[in-house]
DNA sequence: GGAGCGCTGTATCTTATGTTACGTATTTTG
DNA sequence: CAAAATACGTAACATAAGATACAGCGCTCC
């Protein structure tokens, strides 16, 4: 079983003429972003010509170049979704409790590192200031996120609106949405058409969106002002939506921080209503 | 200080027009190999034209595409020689994130090291064994999470039902519980009283109880047939449900695995109903 | 030592990629 | 609300990339 491309070359270097095989060589040496340039590039770092790399590749079995590059790439892309981190982190007592925690512990760490401060900053800093409405929306799976965000954004600030029950009921409240408004929409694979419709009309109507996707992007995101995507990949029959969860609290631990003043004193005067 | 090209987008993106807003947001969220494809195939991933994602390197201070892609290619390499460097989010290192991230981490950590593979293979073999129903319910800011659960669970399985509304409402579903059902309650801090006599009640008629709290342990745990403690604390003025969560979804994929045979039928029979 | 085979590089060709110009649509500003 | 400015996409262009044909050279085997 040859899984990567190279194995397929120590498979195969011995049986390569000399030229091909310091193309093997050169490649193997710096893997895999050699074969990632250009084929004059590559010619040039093993010391050969054009013409040798372009058989070197067609005989791993690869039809072009580009072909070859595309392997590379794919391969390069499960390496970087999947980060070895298990490798750098044994933080975890290697009693592997469960894959599950380990992959959603990777999500976590990689959808973080694809999100900057600014970026959630920006984003905290548009849903705390109160100049129009904030409606949230989730999917099939992640309306119980939008929920979760919507109960405690409700309590520090108003104008609060969960979107729920029958689609035609939110899709009339479409009328209540100007520019001055906020809303967000959980929406990962496989995505709705319905939310889909909701947030172009939205959009149309000037409203700001701010999705919670997954890393293949919902076509929502055609739409939105701010785009965050989670990584969803578990070793199960199901995606996780764990790290779009931690990344929500975030914000609203972000926002809570920006109304300090404000949501003290309304949450001093909830607490009274009790 | 700006290193890499990831920050520099995150620098920037808030001056972007919409189409290179996308193009930025694409490529964060497949960083960094949609950069290393061709203009064509990352203007269809990002859904704008070419022209767009031209004007979008450009506008990030390269010459031309190639330019552009070198750098990508570059810091690929660095990246890759050096693994130590694959740590978090170097830009943010003592931002207002991290803290947030890694204290939910721990959270997790801590709340898994508590828990065995025993204990959670034992409340998925009851959940997954279809004597009777199954009932989810949970606080103010846990009841998303029931949700979660329920929404999952109700699809490989049936008699799965999520109490929502009033606390009249549910509370008279009580007379449809018995001894072959169980009832999986989210309550954390601060427990509702409503929850608990509403859990006293299920008890005293045998139903079986599963129950996730935080780690102080809600009341209901005298109840409870099965206790989930997860860890809550976290820098913020909120706490964290997220460990919880990850628990839930832990149990869902445990679930689905017992239930294999018979959830794939359901699943393909629910799929026909669309 | 000579003939045959195979590997390699130069030069040419073709493809498709990146680039640019221009008209339209959209947004912003007074 | 109007006008200006900006942004976006379509389409044509130039360039650089990969692919191919062919000739030279070295090696091996008779």
């Amino acid at each position: 079983m040859i899984s990567s491309i190279a194995e397929l070359i120590s498979d195969r270097i011995g049986t390569m003429p000399a030229g091909e095989r310091r193309a093997a060589q050169t490649l193997i040496a710096n893997y895999p972003l050699i074969g990632l340039k250009t084929v004059a590039e590559f010619s040039a770092a093993a010391g050969v010509s054009s013409p040798t790399i372009l058989r070197f590749v067609s005989r791993l079995g690869f039809q072009n170049y580009p072909e070859f590059q595309s392997a590379l790439q794919d391969e390069l892309a499960a390496q970087l979704q999947s980060p070895a981190s298990r490798t750098l982190n044994p933080a975890s007592p290697s009693g592997a409790i469960s894959p599950m925690l380990e992959a959603t512990l990777d999500n976590m760490r990689e959808t973080f590192r694809h999100l900057s401060d600014r970026q959630l900053a920006d984003i905290a800093a548009r849903l705390a200031e109160r100049r129009g409405k904030t409606f949230l929306i989730g999917g099939r799976f992640t309306d119980p996120l939008a929920r979760y965000m919507a109960a405690h954004l409700a309590i520090i600030q108003p104008d609060v609106y969960h979107l729920a029950g029958q689609e035609s009921i939110w899709r009339d409240r479409l009328i209540d949405m100007g520019k001055r408004d906020v809303l967000v929409i959980f929406d990962i694979r496989r995505y709705q058409d319905s939310l889909v419709r909701f947030a172009e009309t939205a959009h149309q109507r000037g409203v700001q969106i701010v999705l919670f996707t997954d890393q293949w992007l919902s076509p929502i995101a055609r739409f939105a002002r701010h785009v965050i995507a989670g990584r969803t990949a578990v070793p199960s029959a199901w995606d996780s939506s764990a790290a779009l969860f931690v990344v929500a609290e975030t914000l609203i631990g972000a926002v809570t921080r920006q109304l300090e003043a404000d949501s003290a004193k309304r949450i001093r005067d909830l607490e009274g209503l009790r």
